[in-house]
DNA sequence: AGCACGCCGACT
DNA sequence: GTCGGCGTGCTC
């Protein structure tokens, strides 16, 4: 007769050791919980390992004994070890790493803080405001569900500016009463201060932050708060999935589309997979907000697995932009191909109007190609083999796949001849510098990777552009995420076509997605919006439906593509 | 991944 | 007769 053996995983991570290794407990010791942390011999060294199970092994082999067990807690609950078990199956990836990587903060050296005192019962902050009837009728599904416990998943599919905010805030709030933990997910640290502070303000102390570049004592206090239940709501990007909830209940996916869900390094996940896991293993509620779903998303609700709660309007008194699509090719040709007629009048009559404009290019740099008019070589990243990129405010050139950077070069360096080198294409700081020649009385302010190089960048721009102190904000990607400012009424897309040529599958609803987002962040206040949308491609189904309207027409169109194509999430 | 074992060439 | 090159194989 054999006896139940401690199964260990180690903390090694290699494909061949990928599995489990049985020890034996020694004599008078107690029995360590699955999920804790252990010392083991292995082979002719000591290993650190995890216990995940108890089994009776292959009488064949002989077995050694634990050596050490680091602490009397475990590292992980129940559901996490199992949460693993399933990853690691799931996306092909060794159990020890990815245990490795989801593991408990280290314990700071000092005694830690404790939280002061915990709430008692939830504290909710009274409001006011009144909900419009689509906001109100995905709020009731969604306390209906939480009430029974029966695991439904919703799609928020709501447009820019219809409130989902408020909807994830009273679901929130029923979750907090009804006992249960709350898991927010957005998807990058940048965005975790606003959602706090909008949380805070209702729920108070009970709200915590937690992301991978914490300092060590806030990131165990923040643990060890979710893990005894101390704190109720949870906001954090794709790592704070894995949090140690002792009482899920209900988890928000904001932006769900979006793809920093999805980490692309070891272990790879995706987030929203990962949270509906959690969702139906904690019988909780989850919610995946978006005004523009991702196709997974909107074919998993078509398919049945997902209810759609939709909002459709604006809450009274604010209206959807109107869209106009210029056509670049029907453009005289003058001396600008990159800001036609109609998009510099209305920039002047915002500008007159003393209200503001974004601008949205998708290009950062100067110029996106350099080449030599004597043999017609482009300059190419050593490294990467793409085309390097002119940045005018370093004079210098840069890979945007390596981030290496070279200077200028004085000569061609295919053919040495000395005839100035020519730029082609244009950056946002070839548009900066036109705007400013174009309209000098304007106030213009920058938004991309390299205004934002230091810590707190990124919000000092955001900040100025919203006290008004800039009259048209410039940007890259960064000015499609989130953000509210009442003051804009005109929204420019430069170029809808750089994200539809890109090499990609899906890059038909990137742009979509894109353009429906930098949309939603015109006419957010009382004055009615505008976008003007330039393209070449007027007549491509994802820019004729993110302009004109139809999501339905696109995400029929796309679906019937993918298909065909065999491409996820309809490949056959 | 580590770490030991093992089996051949060049050195004291 | 010993030192050390890194090919092979194992880890409960």
């Amino acid at each position: 007769m054999g006896e139940e053996c401690a199964e260990v995983v180690v903390r090694i991570n290699h494909p061949r050791l990928d599995r489990v290794f049985h020890y034996r407990i020694p004599e008078g010791t107690e029995k360590p919980q699955p999920g804790s942390r252990v010392t083991v011999p292995f082979g002719p060294r000591t290993v650190e390992g995890w216990v995940i199970g108890y089994s009776e092994p292959d009488p064949e082999i002989s077995l050694r004994e634990i050596a050490g067990i680091t602490d009397v807690e475990p590292d992980f609950t129940e559901e996490l070890l199992e949460l693993a078990r399933w990853m690691s199956g799931y996306y092909l990836h060794p159990m020890g790493e990815i245990l490795d990587k989801i593991s408990p903060p280290p314990k700071p050296k000092r005694p830690i803080q404790v939280f002061a005192s915990p709430p008692v019962s939830p504290k909710v902050q009274p409001h006011e405001l009144v909900l419009t009837v689509e906001q109100q009728i995905a709020l009731d599904k969604i306390k209906k569900s939480l009430l029974c416990r029966d695991h439904s998943r919703f799609l928020l599919y709501g447009v820019t500016g219809s409130g989902k905010t408020e909807v994830y805030l009273r679901a929130a709030e029923a979750a907090l009463v009804a006992g249960r933990q709350v898991l927010y997910l957005v998807p990058e640290i940048g965005l975790t201060p606003q959602k706090k502070q909008i949380f805070q303000e209702r729920f108070g102390e009970q709200v915590a932050v937690w992301h991978h570049r914490l300092a060590g004592r806030e990131k165990y206090r923040t643990w060890e708060g979710v893990r005894n239940g101390k704190l109720r709501v949870l906001i954090g990007p794709r790592s704070a999935v894995f949090a140690p909830f002792c009482e899920l209940g209900l988890i928000i996916i904001d932006e769900e589309h979006d793809s920093a869900y999805k980490q692309q390094e070891k272990p790879y996940y995706h987030a929203r997979q990962v949270a509906l896991w959690r969702a139906r293993y904690n019988s909780a509620a989850i919610i995946l907000g978006s005004a523009t779903p991702s196709l997974e998303s909107y074919a998993s609700a078509a398919w049945g697995r997902m209810e759609v709660l939709s909002m459709k309007k604006r809450p009274a008194g604010r209206s959807l932009p109107v869209v106009n699509v210029v056509d670049l090719r029907q453009e005289p040709a003058g001396r600008l191909s990159f800001l036609s007629e109609y998009l510099i009048e209305q920039i002047r009559l915002r500008l007159e109007r003393k209200e503001q404009v974004i601008l949205f290019l998708n290009r950062r740099g100067f110029a996106p190609l350099i080449y030599c008019p004597v043999c017609g070589d482009v300059i190419k990243c050593k490294n990467c083999s793409i085309s390097l990129i002119y940045h005018k405010q370093t004079k210098d050139l840069r890979c945007h796949y390596c981030n290496a950077v070279r200077p200028l070069p004085g000569s061609c360096p295919s053919c040495g001849s000395t005839k100035k080198l020519r730029f082609l294409g244009v950056g946002i700081q070839r548009v900066e510098k036109e705007i400013v020649n174009l309209l000098p009385e304007a106030r213009v302010v920058r938004l991309d990777f390299d205004t934002t190089r230091r810590k707190g960048d990124f919000q000092r721009i955001l900040g100025s552009f919203a006290r008004r102190e800039a009259d048209i904000l410039l940007g890259t990607q960064m000015v499609t995420k989130g953000h509210d400012f009442p003051g804009v009424t005109l929204v420019g897309v430069l170029n809808a076509d750089l994200s539809l040529n890109l090499p990609d599958y899906r890059s038909a609803e990137h742009t979509f997605q894109l353009l429906k987002q930098v949309s939603g962040r015109a006419g957010r206040g009382a004055t009615p919006g505008e976008v003007v949308v330039q393209t070449l491609n007027p007549n491509h189904y994802s820019i004729r439906t993110a302009c004109l309207g139809g999501d339905e027409f696109f995400y029929r169109e796309e679906a019937y593509r993918r298909r065909s194509l065999g491409y996820p999430p309809l490949a056959i």
